[in-house]
DNA sequence: CGCATAACGTTATAACATTACATAAATATG
DNA sequence: CATATTTATGTAATGTTATAACGTTATGCG
């Protein structure tokens, strides 16, 4: 079981985090020889700049803010779906937003843990989750090719500040 | 454990399925004394054509090609949310897309086993997804409030069909 | 270099969903 | 029953997310 819940709702030195990230995603296409370009390095350290999921708009904006140009949608568009491709991002769709993965290069199914009051998001790679719905899909004798797991609920800090 | 993919995959008299679901319908409407209307109703009774979820334009030029007048999207939009809110349907987050619910009036999480084939969707209360996930979530200390699982794959029909 | 492929720029548009405000229908209240 | 209140619907416009189509530039390779 891979997680990174202790990390995320907490303060922490989050530079940490990011600098890890974008080092890990440098190695990974290195390895598997694909091109982390400018553009896509850019995106990937902007989902890395909280544990905040960030839609395609808002990296659309920041990038363009960021730049001299305005950087139109395809451009962000193109460089999520290679980082999805790669498993350096992650997909959240019950919220249309987009999220750097902490276990890259593991392949792994994954359960995401969103906190409504604070929007920090926590991946957890947790095997029983897997396993269970792997009975259930037994049960129903279908064929898991892809699963979205998404939690939504309130982390250990927001839980504390408002316990109503 | 309460699932419907016995039924959902296969051949079977669909309309007993939607006989039945607007049946419930009309009875929990009436038991929560709120008003299944005619919009409402036959938006339900859209969503049973099949077990294959559906899109609000779908249902929209649905109701529009069947009716003199072209209908809207707010009024769809907002008979799905009377539909959410009551139990009688739920959304599909990775689809964009709404089924009706093969067990309203049981308070239930559920899972959603996709066919990528067919579209067909199966929905799964399997206890076990659920205490796997409220596992995971009392290691990251993380209080649960929703969740939504999404799992696309193959029906056993079809996979039957094109086994590569 | 000359070619092939991968990446990017640009415009337009598709697909999904909501806001805002007017009207009508249903229900409650005296 | 009249009318006030609430609930539901009609309508136009707009907001949000994502992709199609096509041309150009950059990169890698023989
Ligand atoms: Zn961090
Ligand atoms: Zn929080
Ligand atoms: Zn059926
Ligand atoms: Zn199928």
């Amino acid at each position: 079981m891979l997680s990174n819940s202790r990390v995320a709702y907490r303060e922490h030195n989050h530079l940490r985090c990011q600098n890890a990230a974008m080092q890990r995603a440098r190695s990974l296409c290195e390895q598997h020889k694909v091109r982390l370009t400018p553009i896509r390095e850019n995106v990937l350290r902007l989902l890395w700049q909280s544990h905040r999921p960030l839609g395609a708009y808002e990296i659309i904006e920041q990038l363009s803010d960021a730049g001299e140009k305005s950087v139109k949608p395809p451009t962000v568009y193109r460089a999520i779906d290679f980082l999805l491709e790669q498993g350096l991002a992650h997909r959240l769709a019950t919220l249309n937003a987009y999220i750097g993965c902490p276990f890259p290069g593991n392949p792994h199914r994954f359960a995401v843990f969103v906190c409504q009051a604070c929007g920090s998001a926590a991946e957890s790679s947790f095997e029983a989750i897997d396993n269970a719905i792997g009975a259930a899909a037994a049960r129903a004798d279908f064929e898991v090719h892809g699963q979205a797991v998404e939690v939504t609920g309130l982390c250990p800090q927001c839980r504390g500040k408002a316990d109503d």
